[in-house]
DNA sequence: TTTTTTGCAAAACCTTTGCAGTTGG
DNA sequence: CCAACTGCAAAGGTTTTGCAAAAAA
């Protein structure tokens, strides 16, 4: 029986309290610099930069302590999307996976569930529990799958 | 109808004499740095870091600028396995897509058709044209995936 | 000779680390 | 009070850029 997509740690907080009490039950303090990170990341359903988190007046060193703290205990999590900065939100959003398209950079975010038959035939095939939570599947999207010529090598990831 | 895979920019230069017409095909010239790169790509199919083919004596900054231009021309691709620096290999090698252990860090190198019920899939159900050639398919490989404990947030990807 | 390409140095960019001082519990 | 946490500064690792000198065609 494959592991399900869901076993991976993520601390169900869906507001700030309640990640307040995960941090204290884990003998955490809730520091301003940690309080501020994530008012940030509780404030939007939008992925964040650790840049953008520290804008509201905090060391970014600090905020990557945080964000590393808060990923360790399942609160929040990383992805990327092509190079640049990473993007880290808080785990209670959803488990999103994602879609990149290689040529014009949209990205589409896919609820776990859209990509189960996706996840059952790598699992036939190769036998891997695959999440698209941390790397995006990249690819043509639609538009540009149709317009033959409007890939080029290395743009933009 | 789907773009096919293929039609992805890819010059075929099985080996180093022809690598060097398409360069002078295009107005590139064979200088000594470019030719050590290609050298370095061609002796081998494993795909090397920058720094790795920078070791023959050249300046990093030169490896970077050729693996971008011969990366342009379809001679070179790079692609990325979790955090770290990219990797560069020549496109003639073959096209080839990645699965990696997200618990272990275990790769698994496969031949683009044993992806094609993968991307046929993707296809139906977002009509994306995905390639995994830049970033892997992330996830649990078969043994981690057995061990329902082994997986903890950041590690090692 | 002319244009491309190089090496060097410096910077850009993202992230981590050391440390002395501060703060939350 | 004391361990956890902070800001600051510095460094680490990867990649890019500016520029004068060198080398391909």
């Amino acid at each position: 029986m494959p592991r399900p997509h869901s076993a991976v740690p993520h601390a169900e907080a869906p507001d700030l309290e309640s990640a307040a009490a995960v941090l204290r039950s884990r003998g955490l303090r809730l520091s301003t610099s940690r309080r501020l990170v994530l008012e940030a990341l509780y404030a939007t359903d939008e992925p964040l930069t650790a840049d953008r988190i520290a804008d509201d007046g905090l060391d970014v060193a600090s905020v990557y302590r945080n964000l590393e703290t808060l990923e360790q205990i399942g609160l929040v999590r990383h992805f990327h999307l092509g190079h640049g900065p990473g993007l880290y939100a808080r785990s209670a959003v959803g488990l999103f996976e994602y879609l990149l398209c290689d040529a014009c950079g949209a990205v589409v975010t896919a609820e776990p569930e859209r990509l189960d038959a996706v996840r059952d035939q790598i699992r036939r095939d190769f036998g891997y529990e695959a999440r698209f939570t941390h790397f995006p599947i990249a690819g043509l999207c639609p538009d540009c799958a149709a317009e033959e010529t409007s890939w080029t090598p290395g743009s933009p990831i």
